[in-house]
DNA sequence: ACAAAGGTAGACCGAATTGTCTACCAATGA
DNA sequence: TCATTGGTAGACAATTCGGTCTACCTTTGT
C-alpha cells in the first residue's frame, strides 16, 4: 500500500516547511503521521531521502499552481501581472494549494543544506530553473534580459517578504518592471 | 579576559555561516576554538545568545565593509554600480572581509529560524533596516521606489547567486536599474 | 604572604537524534 | 489448510544535543 508513503511525504512537508528540516526529527513525523518507523523506512532509505521526496512534491505543487495561476495571458505585461499579484497573494496567505507563507522552501532548504554539491542543493537550483523555463514559455518575446529581471525580482520579493517581512514588495516588482 | 569571548563569536561565526546554525552543535565549537564548555557558559547564557553575537558580528562586518565599498559617490549611478559590483566581487570570493561566499548569513540564519516571532529573526529584519538606511544615506534622491528597487534588487541577487548558483545576477541589476 | 574572587577544565546529565532489529500480523497462492 | 511473503509495530542502540556541576587554578587586593 504505496498511502502510507504518501502520507509520511505529506507530513514531513508540512511539517519542514512550517519548523525547518533541521528543526524536525524523524520521530516527530512518526508521531503525527501515526505511521511506525521500520515502514518509514521501508519506503525511504533515510531521512534525506524523504527530504527529497518532499522537495519533489512541492515542486510538482508549485508548478502547477503557477501554470494555473498564469492561466492564458495575452500580453507580456499580463504575464508579469498575474506573477507577482499571485506572490503577493500567496504572503498573505490567500493561496490555498501554497500552505501558509514561510518563504521559499527550496530557498529555505538551500540553507538549510549548505553543502552546494550535495543531492539536496541540486534539486532546489533545479527547481529554480523549471520555475524559469516555465515563465519563458509563458512570455511572448523571452529575451534573456526580460527573463532574467523577472527571475531576479522574483527571488528578490519573497526575500523581502521573508526576511524583511515587507508585503508589498511583490506589487512594487511590477512597476520597475513596466519601466524596463 | 575578554579574549576567549571574542575567540567563541570568531570561531562560532565561521562555523555558523559555513555550515548552518543548526548543523552546528556547541561541542564543536569548544573543540575548533580550543575552549571549555563552562567557559562558553560563562561569557553566553545560551546557544541563543551566542547565536544573537555572531548576528551582531556580522551586521558591524557587513555594514563596515559596506560603507568602504561606497566610498564617496558622485552620483545615484555610482552608488548603484559600487553596490553592485561590491555584490559581484562577494559572490566570486574576491572580498576578503566578508568570507567565502555561503549566501547571506541573515537570510540563511531567517531560513533556519523559522518563528517569525523569535529574537533572532527579529534581528535578521533588523539588519537588512539597516542596509536599507545605509544606501539611503548614500543616495542623493532617496525616493521610495527608487530605494524599493535597489533593495528587492539586491536580496534577488544574493538569492539568486547563491541558490541558483547564477553569479552574474547583480551585474544585470545594474542594467536593470539603469532604465529605472 | 595569603585570602578572596572569578575564570577554566572537562566529566557528567537527561533528552533527543537517526537508524536497526526482532517479533508479529494479514494477505496470498498452492 | 498451511506455508510464504511483505508490510507493520515499537523496543532498542549508538551518538550527539544543549546545558550543569564540582574541582582547580590563576589573578588580584591587602
Amino acid at each position: 500500500m504505496n498511502n502510507k508513503r504518501q502520507i509520511l511525504i505529506d507530513t514531513a512537508l508540512n511539517l519542514f516547511y512550517e519548523k525547518g528540516i533541521n528543526s524536525i526529527g524523524i520521530n516527530e513525523i512518526l508521531k503525527v503521521s501515526g505511521i511506525a518507523k521500520k515502514t518509514l523506512y521501508h519506503h525511504f532509505e533515510s531521512k534525506n531521502a524523504l527530504v527529497l521526496a518532499t522537495l519533489e512534491q512541492r515542486n510538482n505543487t508549485f508548478i502547477e499552481w503557477l501554470e494555473y495561476i498564469l492561466g492564458d495571458p495575452k500580453t507580456d505585461n499580463e504575464v508579469v501581472e498575474k506573477l507577482f499579484n499571485g506572490l503577493t497573494n500567496w504572503f498573505s496567505n490567500s493561496e490555498t494549494e501554497l500552505g501558509d507563507f514561510r518563504g521559499c522552501f527550496f530557498i529555505n532548504t538551500s540553507a538549510e543544506f549548505r553543502d552546494p554539491g550535495s543531492e539536496i542543493s541540486l534539486y532546489c537550483q533545479y527547481h529554480k530553473q523549471q520555475v524559469r523555463a516555465l515563465i519563458a514559455k509563458y512570455l511572448s518575446n523571452p529575451s534573456d534580459d526580460y527573463l532574467d529581471a523577472i527571475c531576479i525580482l522574483k527571488e528578490g520579493a519573497i526575500t523581502s517578504a521573508y526576511v524583511a517581512n515587507d508585503f508589498s514588495a511583490a506589487k512594487k516588482c511590477i512597476q520597475i518592471l513596466d519601466k524596463f
